[in-house]
Order: structure tokens, then sequence, then C-alpha cells
DNA sequence: ACCGTCAAGTTCCATACGGAACAAAATCCG
DNA sequence: CGGATTTTGTTCCGTATGGAACTTGACGGT
């Protein structure tokens, strides 16, 4: 079966194309930049990667947390005194991932982890002065990464990216959880 | 340090916060959205973890292909006859990875590889007829998903964030790879 | 107050991952 | 031409990852 393409989609994937011209991005980034049905999605993903591989990868050598536990720190550090599973699904990442990493954060003296006297299965989270200390050291540089990134925009189109991002963001929850696109089979 | 953090800088972030309200999403994603000097990489992550999870769980679950093998089934589906380093770049998958995916797909007859006679190390790439029926089902629910992600914006507001983020994509390769924000330690 | 169910975190374990070393071929350059 | 260098792809190997089972505590209903 194929899709049909309504005029409207193909001209949503081709957003932007006729101004872009052809300036040095790769041979297949173009095509999954102009010729993909799922245009989204793949600018999405880029785009988190040009942002992410480099920034955890300077975290890692010059402070020596990886990601999860990063993720760990940075949240606390908006927002103190959470707890793992709060973290866990704001993020992503498994529970026992971020267990793992909030372990390690502990034993490295970066946050700290009190007993809820209100729920006895629970720890809440606070973050050191030496955590405190890696977060605002370390956001220079993501700061920077994305100004960096955003360089090509004019001041108007920034705002309208964020704008834009946002409501996607915010309308997430009401998202149907797509279980199962074919209940029946099997 | 302090960072100095402009009011256009605070505009930026709190970019679409008005229209917004509270609605539904979570509160430590609210802190993450409105109270996070880094609002591009959190909104780009976590709209990619929205698609990529339920898409890769489904895609996994129904064909049994994993995210590296499915990145290059789906690449080789927009552009016949890469090479595996070809797709590597483009995807930011680190060689081996691809390697052992590409094993896997030709095991699987999901791909083949010929010989390229013009350059003996390399192998060019193809999709199979099986490979094209994987990707054919796969297309819609990838489309739909996507579809259903955008769902909140107009259609206005939709062209408008396929042109802003092909413009960056497009700004990438002007883009300092970053090495050593501080070349001066050690 | 008790029992079934659910939620928070931890531990176990098989596996996937990615850095590094490697082999083979192409390319560069004197 | 021939040796140094780069590029392509594979293999090796230690480690991180995430699913599943588990422990402990909270909660809801009767």
């Amino acid at each position: 079966m194929q899709l049909e393409i309504s005029s409207f989609d193909a001209l949503l994937r081709q957003g932007g194309k006729a101004a872009a011209g052809s300036h040095g991005v790769d041979d297949l980034v173009s095509v999954k930049l102009w010729q993909n049905p799922c245009w989204l999605s793949f600018r999405i993903n880029f785009l988190a990667l040009q942002f992410n591989e480099p920034i955890y990868r300077w975290i890692e050598k010059e402070h020596g947390l990886a990601r999860p536990e990063f993720v760990v720190l940075y949240s606390l550090g908006l927002s103190d005194g959470l707890t793992a599973s709060t973290i866990s699904s704001s993020s992503g990442f498994p529970k026992n991932t971020m267990s793992r990493a909030i372990q390690k954060l502990i034993d490295k003296n970066i946050i700290r982890r009190e007993i809820d006297a209100a729920d006895l299965r629970s720890f809440v989270l606070y973050i050191t002065d030496e955590g405190k200390r890696i977060v605002d050291q370390t956001m220079q540089p993501m700061v920077e990464r994305e100004k960096v990134m955003l360089s090509g925009l004019t001041a108007a189109e920034k705002l309208m990216l964020s704008e834009l991002l946002a409501k996607v963001v915010v309308d997430s929850p009401n998202w149907p959880p797509m279980i199962n696109i074919e209940e029946n089979e099997e």
C-alpha cells in the first residue's frame, strides 16, 4: 500500500528549501531533509545529536560524569529536592539507570539524599555545594552551544522557534500513547 | 561566576508561556520548559524522545529490528546504494555499530551488499524487496506519530516550524566543532 | 485492621554499545 | 615508483544499559 502524500505534506517537508540552497550540508543529510516523509523526527534527532554529542563528551572529560549522572545533577540544579522517580519520568531514562547514577553522585559528594518522612520508600535528593559548582561550570558551554546552533536565525526566528517547540511540548500530554497501531494480529 | 542573562534570553526561554497555561504537563517538565537556560536542548531532546521511544519500541516488536538496524534500512529506503560510512556519519552512530547492524540486516535478507569495483575497501548497500516491504509498513506509523505530535499546531505553524528547523540544520556545517571550550588547562 | 494492589528503588543479568586496535586498500607526495 | 598517511570496514573487549524480578512501604476497599 502506498501512502497518499497530500500536497500540504509535501510542502511541509520542503519547508525552507528554497531559501537554503545547497550549502555544505552532507548529501545524505540533504536527502533526509528534503525527501523524507518524516521530516520532523529527522530534524529533531539531528539537532539533538548536534547538541548532545559534543556537550556530553566535554562533561565526561571535564567532570567525569556520564550522561545519566549529569541529567540527575542538572535536574536538581533546576529544582532541588526531587525524587528519583520524578527525574526518571521527566527525562525518559529508566529508573534503574537513574538509581545507579544517583549512587555514583552520592559517592562523589555531588548530591545528597534524605529520607522522606512522609514516604519511607522514596528519598529526596539535594544538590551539594560541589554539585552547584559543577552545574555553574557546565552551564556556560551548554548555553554557548545553543547560541552557536541558533546563530543562523534572526532574533524573531529564535523567538518563534522557542514558542513553537514549547507549544508542542505542552501539548504532549494530550497525545494518544500509540499502543499497538494494529491491535488486530496474533 | 554567575552568567549574565540578558532580557532577550529570558524572553526566549519563556517563549509561548503566556499562551500555554499549565495544562497537564508534568511539574519537572514545566520547570525544564520555563526556567531552563538551555531551553532549546531540552525541548529538542524531549520531543525526540516522544517520537523515538514508541516508534522504535514498535519496530522492535513488530519487525525485530533494533534502532541501528532500522536506521540503516531507512537510509537505504530514502537513497539506495549507500556505503556504511555514509550512513554512519549522517546518523551519528559509530561505524562499528553500523557494521554490526549491516551484518544482521544481510543475514535477514533485508539488505544486500555489493563490492564497489572502484574502491575495494567499501561495499555498496542495496535494499531488498523484503526490506522495501518493511520500510513501507513502518512508514505509516512513523508519519502518523509525527502528525499526532504536530496536531496542536495550525497549518501555518507547522510550516513555520518545518522551515525554522530546516534552516538550523542547513546552517550546521558552519558551527565551530566545540573542541575544548577551555584549551588552557592540563 | 487486614489483604490485594500499586509505587519507589535496588539488584541481577544478558546484551548492546562504543572506544581502540586492527587489516586492507586507496591516496598523497617527494 | 614506494613509503607515509588516510579511509573503510571489522574485531576485541570492558562497560553501560535497560528489562525483569525483587524488596519494602503506601494505599484502597471491605
